[in-house]
DNA sequence: GAATTAACTGAGAAATCTCTCAAGAGCGCC
DNA sequence: GGCGCTCTTGAGAGATTTCTCAGTTAATTC
């Protein structure tokens, strides 16, 4: 996963703007997956373990966004943001909810520039909410062409969650899509299928990596029925995206 | 298994930078095959026998990267890898787990930079996954060419998992990319068949020395069938990838 | 040059990996 | 609840890879 650091390497001589990430969850472990991840695509990340002390870190880190989880045993998730906000942090807020239970308290996160997502869920996703949040903030600055990610005739449009290949329009379920955005992130370079199980599907996903074959196979139906083939197995290896080698 | 020694050859004058390896598992046997390993490669290496050792040994040692096992007899090598991260070690691990038994637990384990092999694994594996794993998380800065190992118009390409000769791209099974690979370390050096077999097959591996006979003779068929002939036969004692002698 | 030893190669069995298909579970929507 | 859609899982066919073995060829020794 590697989505910011590609992007400072397609944009070299840019400066790049390292974004400040608080990541705020009572399990350890969440919160240990997220700012790993989150280092890794190139976010500077500080993590709270509770309401008070995400008030706390929030006052010196003037973070961009807020990756916060609604449930925890102080403040909850909703008051942690109405004090943020009532003390003047214009922030954006990605809110983690469990499953089931609160969905009439969810109703209403998304009216500001912020969103939600509910546990668990899967780090690709996580990822590109996240940059989403902080381009309607306005955290980052984007063109309209930031948003799109190219490799031979294939396009794939975060803002408009489109898909086209040769100009074509293709219809992905989700999970089609965060797999093809993987690829493509990854254009050109071998991925695991456990790279792409650990990345694309939820955090807790426990079933094994047959399941990236099918899904595999559901894309190369959908997008690679055209010339050429773009989508490659390397046996005992992985995948990768790639326009055909030249023999 | 000589690869930073040999780029410390190809890179004399520039200083080179020895990378610090953790290698912690409670089987001595297994973490001395390691770090021996390791070790005749350049790194600089520090073991510990169980969890609560590395995260002492990793205080003081500061490794780049750590080959940590899952299943040991205290903490195990999750909780090892979440008590590191929550104190600010950002590095890389890669993890060993055992064949069977625990394909759940494996997911998770690619997240950030990191790997994961199974027990048994190769030697040269090893040590090509780990670097590759030091160049993803920034240990190592490498150009795209440090990726390749040439000879001759023989092409290796590390990160793209491709073999070229004169230009064109060849296909090769797992196997035979990592016996060419251990060839090309090894170049115009001689390697015996013992040799190969403890580096490129796994290090339970009980079968005799002819199967690299047949393996060297797939690779011959594979790149060998070009002019001139690479990989030439020293015999009673192994082989040697060179240019023909000019008689 | 005959005997001996080492290396090469082809064939085939076994193991592994990949792809595809299809049945079934789960979910949201009407 | 019933319907349609997506996702999951498992099974089986097919392809590739790995390994062993044995006959053949090549090099070395005497």
């Amino acid at each position: 996963m590697t989505t910011l650091k590609e992007r400072e390497v397609m944009h070299e001589g840019k400066e790049v703007t390292t974004h400040r990430i608080l990541v705020v969850d009572d399990e350890s472990s969440i919160s240990d997956l997220i700012s790993t991840s989150l280092r890794f695509v190139g976010f500077e990340v500080r993590t709270a373990a509770n309401g008070a002390q995400a008030l706390q870190v929030a006052e010196e880190f003037h973070p961009h966004a807020i990756v916060l989880d609604v449930m925890m045993p102080d403040l909850d998730g909703f008051e942690v943001c109405r004090q943020l906000r009532s003390e003047g942090h214009n922030v954006g807020v990605l809110f983690l909810t469990a499953k089931d239970g609160m969905d009439d308290k969810v109703a209403g996160l998304t009216i500001g520039g912020d969103d939600y997502m509910t546990k668990p869920f899967s780090l690709e996703e996580l990822v590109a909410r996240l940059r989403a949040l902080l381009r309607r903030t306005g955290a980052i600055e984007m063109s309209v062409d930031d948003e799109k990610i190219r490799f031979a005739d294939l396009e794939l449009d975060e803002g408009l969650h489109e898909v086209r290949r040769a100009g074509q329009l293709i219809d992905l379920s989700p999970t089609e899509f965060l797999l093809l955005r993987y690829l493509l992130i990854n254009a050109d370079r071998v991925v695991s299928k456990a790279q792409i199980l650990d990345h694309v599907w939820q955090y807790d996903f426990r079933g094994d990596a047959g399941i990236v074959e099918t899904y595999v196979s559901y894309l190369r139906k959908k997008i690679d029925i055209f010339d050429p083939p773009l989508i490659h197995t390397v046996r005992g290896v992985g995948y990768r995206l790639r326009m055909p080698p030249k023999k």
